[in-house]
RNA sequence: GCCGGCGUAGCUCAGUGGUAGAGCAACGGUUUCGUAAACCGUAGGUCGGAGGUUCAACUCCUCUCGCCGGCUCCA
């Protein structure tokens, strides 16, 4: 007998080698009837699999969060089972549920396009109406070898051929068998037919390897009704209208230009004001965080690049050197040798320590051109970038503060919700990083410290360290619920030894002191992109290019208007009194709200006579009829809390 | 870089082998207006670029550049 343990803590007993289904309706008929599969030990596991031990057991109905999952693998696999209907040489790759739906890789020598996913579509339905049962064979993997190189699938066979495993499962649905660990649900017609949609199709290399062949993807989504389909739609229809690209065209803020290169940003009179504001912050919170700022060059010798080790290992992301006097000189993709100039200008000692050199660095790296995207992967930006160089008695304290300090900053652009990652070595290829075990178990312990100190929950990633040193990552949530990683704080290991970097201790000996790199908002250009899709083009007050925008209602108002626009510009807000062109009022409001202006200010006969403004927002909520003594307060108190409006 | 798709006026888009279009924006004029678009007019394009097929190419073909969706990469 085997004892399973009930997500209520109830404990049922079994005799061994019982099915999960069996356990669902010993459970209740109920439950049975809705199970789609079950979690054993947290693992998502086919119905009709067998438990051989004690475990615990939690039942996945079509309510769980883990069904729709099972949904979407299923559904790929009916549209596997489609494409092989309609294109009998298609081989198959994988196919997995992903987040919000599935795809699946074929080989296939015939093209692919949007046209053709209608049919492939249509043949989905007609085997979703079929209610085809879909069978689970265990097989020895030995016959699973045979069958897969019957059937001419190379690619499964490849995959088989890796498997570490006695027997390994096929999953059959009428004609169509395929390779699969499952689970999956009972029949097709358990999958809604007017709730999938396939959505694109794309290139994808076998096992994401550039040097394997490219395989034609299909990409799909799948909901349990059709509701939630619609809903998902209606979301990335909302995604793609915040799209940062469309918004910095529309607002003016960013652009790009074919003739002068690609990758490379144009910063427009309003995204700049947008930008001086942000490194303004950055400037001031720095300085009260105890960094100090430097300036370091934008090119630097091959030498440099020698030591720091980047020829070696960075080269194909940097540009081709330019000759200068018959030297070679490269542009930098990263500041830190140049910091590291700084540090070595003079014999350091531990009374210096720590020290915390910040710089809005601009560095140039060749991205590959398939992978810019708008002003999220560019070509050439501004880190914000710092290092902290210190003794390994100070780390523990500055991994704390760099951590704080990066929340509080990101807080004041609005963001709220973090997700923290810890990346350590993979204990498997401790040869693949540099420095000693000694100091890599100091650094993760340091990290781990200062995320436990702070009570954050976070994310452990083995083998996710870069080779040189463990790091945090910080992801931020967006309004649109996606996460984005800016923050990260990596310790260097690797930089110091190669530059000799050195400090003289308090025993008069020469010491090796810790570097750690970080950037918190990551790049400009990056972090701008991503306020922008965050408040959808309506920035809080305190960013926005254009604060207010005073609207006479006639020509009567002009000097009026002018002269509110006035007092404004001396209390340093940002504002424009829109006094040319006779345009009604109506027109005026329109273009302001277009443009996300957050205040607008109204001004006509009423407001004139009584040395008032209206005050409308570009919620189009109406504050009614106050001074503007009383307007500057409430703008100022918006600006200082750094509110929306 | 690779696979697929798309490039027409500043912007959003129509035009599928036979004289390049609309709305908005711009410009000129009229209008002086109370909370999301006043009215009339003018101008604006080697249809991404190069080559080819054709009597004729925005339209078909080849190459190329750029953008978009993926893959890959991301110190």
């Amino acid at each position: 007998m085997i004892q399973l343990v009930l997500p209520d803590g109830n404990k049922m007993e079994f005799k061994e080698g019982v099915s999960l289904y069996e356990v669902a309706q010993a459970i209740g008929p109920g439950l049975a009837k809705a199970a789609v599969g079950a979690l054993v030990d947290g693992e998502l596991r086919d119905l009709r699999e067998r438990v051989h031990e004690n475990c615990a057991i939690n039942i996945v109905t079509s309510a769980s969060p883990q069904a729709l999952e099972i949904l979407r693998h299923t559904t790929s696999h009916i549209m596997a089972q489609a494409v092989r209907d309609l294109f009998p040489e298609a081989k198959l790759g994988i196919g997995p549920a992903i987040a919000d739906g599935f795809y699946y890789d074929f080989d296939l020598s015939q093209r692919l396009s949007s046209a053709d996913l209608g049919k492939i579509s249509a043949e989905m339905r007609r085997i979703i109406a079929a209610d085809l049962p879909i069978e689970r064979l265990e097989k020895p993997k030995k016959e699973a070898e045979e069958i897969l190189q019957e059937r001419g699938e190379k690619l499964k066979l490849e995959l088989v051929e890796e498997l570490d495993m006695e027997t390994v499962t096929f999953y059959q649905q009428g004609e169509f068998i395929d390779l699969c660990r499952g689970p999956h649900l009972p029949t097709t017609a358990c999958v809604n037919p007017d709730a999938f949609q396939l959505t694109s199709v794309a290139g994808a290399y076998w096992r994401g390897d550039e040097s394997r062949p490219m395989l034609q993807r299909i990409y799909g989504t799948a909901w349990e009704k059709k509701t939630d389909l619609d809903a998902y739609l209606e979301r990335l229809t909302e995604i793609e209208a915040r799209d940062h690209r469309k918004l910095m065209r529309q607002l003016d803020l960013v652009s790009f230009h074919e003739e002068a290169g690609v990758g490379l940003a144009y910063w427009h009179p309003k995204g700049g004001r947008m930008r001086v504001l942000i490194e303004d912050y950055w400037r001031k919170l720095h300085y009260e965080g105890g960094y100090e700022i430097v300036f370091t060059p934008h090119i630097g010798r091959a030498k440099l690049w020698e030591t720091s080790g980047h020829l070696d290992f960075y080269r194909d992301d940097m540009y081709a050197p330019m000759d200068v006097d018959g030297q070679d000189y490269y542009i930098k993709p990263m500041n830190c040798p140049f910091h590291v100039m700084i540090y070595n200008s003079h014999t350091r000692s531990y009374r210096d320590l720590p020290l915390r050199w910040a710089e809005l660095g601009t560095v140039y790296r060749y991205e590959r051109s398939g992978v810019l995207h708008g002003m999220l992967r560019v070509r050439g930006f501004t880190q914000d970038d710092a290092h902290i160089i210190c003794s390994p008695e100070q780390i523990d304290e500055e991994i704390l503060r760099v951590l704080d300090f990066s929340l509080n900053l990101l807080r004041g652009f609005g963001f709220n919700k973090f997700k923290i990652e810890l990346s350590v070595r993979d204990p498997k290829t401790p040869e693949k990083y540099a420095g000693e075990d000694r100091i890599w178990e100091q650094a993760e312990e340091s990290l781990v410290k200062a995320l436990e100190a702070k009570n954050f929950s976070y994310q452990r990633m083995e083998g996710e360290a870069v080779f040189y040193g463990p790091k945090i990552d910080i992801k931020i949530e967006d309004a649109l619920g996606r996460m984005w990683q800016c923050t990260t704080i990596q310790f260097d290991f690797n930089i110091p030894g190669r530059f000799d970097m050195t400090y003289i201790g308090e025993d008069g000996t020469k010491q090796r002191p810790y570097m750690v790199h970080r950037a918190l908002l990551g790049s400009l250009e990056r972090f701008y992109a991503l306020l922008v899709e965050h408040y959808n083009g309506a920035f809080p007050v305190w960013l926005s290019p254009l604060q207010v925008v005073v609207l006479p209602v006639s020509q009567d108002n002009i000097d009026y208007a002018q002269s509110i626009a006035q007092r404004l510009r001396a209390a340093e807000i940002r504002v424009q009194a829109w006094t040319e062109g006779g345009q009604t009022l109506n027109y005026l409001i329109r273009k302001a709200q277009m443009e996300k202006i957050p205040y607008m200010l109204v001004v006509g006969k009423r407001e004139q006579e009584n040395g008032n403004v209206a005050v409308r927002l570009r919620t189009e909520e109406d504050l009614g009829p106050r001074s503007l003594d009383q307007f500057i307060a409430l703008i100022n108190e918006k600006i200082e809390r750094k509110e929306l409006l």
